[in-house]
DNA sequence: AAAATAGACAACCGCGGCGCC
DNA sequence: AGGCGCCGCGGTTGTCTATTT
């Protein structure tokens, strides 16, 4: 039996939307929310199907989106999380919030890709194109180490953006923004209500990072400094995540220390984490923790039967107490910054 | 100035997942 | 249990604008 067309296509307008249209839909939605898309043309007055309708909405009517330049935040993230992800946009978009999956993948496809390309990255694997610089230079234990964290923080995401589905499924729906009596929103339509931790470390540590390679706050802001970024990190191109020894080995220098220190407000996102998820005070212990979570996060279960034996997920090839060291380095310095800079 | 080309973004299409009956 | 309908996702195409020739 074939599938039945999504909508009876005779007499449907398609292309461009006119702002009469754009008008009559906004107006339905804001009074009756969109209920069943399929329903909605008719109810409306609008001679388009209820997919195009419901796109229309979703990729530029929608009052929560915000237009505009990518930042240089959000293009990092949009990198690091397809190095992570592949092409599931969505998912990418549950962590950009107000942007949608279509303008991500658009943004992904004109700019990323071929300035990923010209860096001599493939876009699709994120790593260099010259297998043979990679390893001539020692990189091949570090790329292993990459590919199980990037294989569990996949598995890591795809649980998150389930469970924020599913969250906005069972939410109130008098929070949501348009009419009393509408329908729920779409999945994108909402902010998260409370950011698990896990995704904050993952934001802290992509800030330490940054100040481990001495990259200015200014810079980041620079239009170029995602290349001067990248160029700074050969062995992990595109991914925030790093190994622990990689980052030990990092901490050892002194001059980077010193970079770190000059430089943390990058590192503001640990801070912020630090400051506003928990009654608790941070220590090295709850970071691990947090990190665990970026490991185990909400579902070990889910994510055991995707990405196979939980003993594989080490983060580091350091103990547990080089782990904690290494974190208390990390607290000690955002702690005695922030009582001594104005930056926090 | 006109045509060709490239870039950016909006919109469409087909498929898969999920829930309902 | 399986058919059916709806929704959401990702790939692709279309259209408009800017730039180059």
């Amino acid at each position: 039996m074939g599938r039945s067309p999504c909508c009876d296509k005779t007499g449907l307008k398609k292309g461009p939307w006119t702002p009469e249209e754009d008008q009559k839909l906004l107006a339905y939605i804001e009074q009756h929310g969109h209920g069943s898309w399929r329903a909605l043309p008719a109810k409306a007055g609008l001679q388009r199907c209820g997919k195009s309708c419901r796109l229309r909405w979703i990729n530029y009517l929608r009052p929560d989106i915000k237009r505009g330049k990518f930042s240089l935040q959000e293009e990092q993230t949009i990198i690091q999380l397809h190095a992570l992800l592949g092409n599931r946009w969505s998912a990418i978009a549950t962590h950009l919030p107000k942007r949608t999956d279509n303008e991500i993948k658009n943004y992904w496809n004109t700019h990323l890709k071929k300035r990923l390309t010209k860096m001599g990255i493939d876009p699709v694997t994120h790593k260099p194109k010259t297998n043979a610089l990679g390893s001539a230079i020692g990189h091949t234990k570090d790329a292993a180490n990459l590919s199980h964290m990037a294989q569990w923080e996949s598995a890591r995401l795809e649980a998150e953006a389930r469970l924020v589905r599913e969250s906005k499924l069972v939410s109130n729906p008098s929070q949501d923004q348009v009419g009393s009596g509408s329908a729920p929103l779409t999945n994108k339509s909402r902010a998260p209500q409370a950011r698990p931790r896990c995704l904050d470390v993952l934001k802290a540590w992509q800030g330490v990072v940054s100040g481990m390679f001495g990259i200015a706050r200014d810079s980041l802001e620079s239009p170029t400094s995602t290349l001067s970024f990248q160029e700074n990190m050969p062995t992990i191109p595109t991914v925030g995540l790093i190994s622990n020894d990689f980052a030990g080995s990092c901490f050892e220098k002194p001059n980077q220390m010193q970079g770190l220190k000059e430089n943390l407000d990058n590192s503001m996102a640990l801070h912020e984490m630090m400051t506003y998820t928990t009654d608790e005070p941070w220590t090295a212990d709850n970071i691990m923790e947090g990190l665990s979570d970026m490991m185990g996060c909400e579902s070990d279960v889910q994510i055991l039967s995707v990405a196979g034996e939980k003993s594989n997920a080490n983060y580091s090839t350091g103990s547990f107490e080089d782990n904690k060291n290494y974190w208390n380095g990390i607290l000690h310095l955002v702690n005695a910054s922030a009582t001594w800079s104005p930056v926090f």
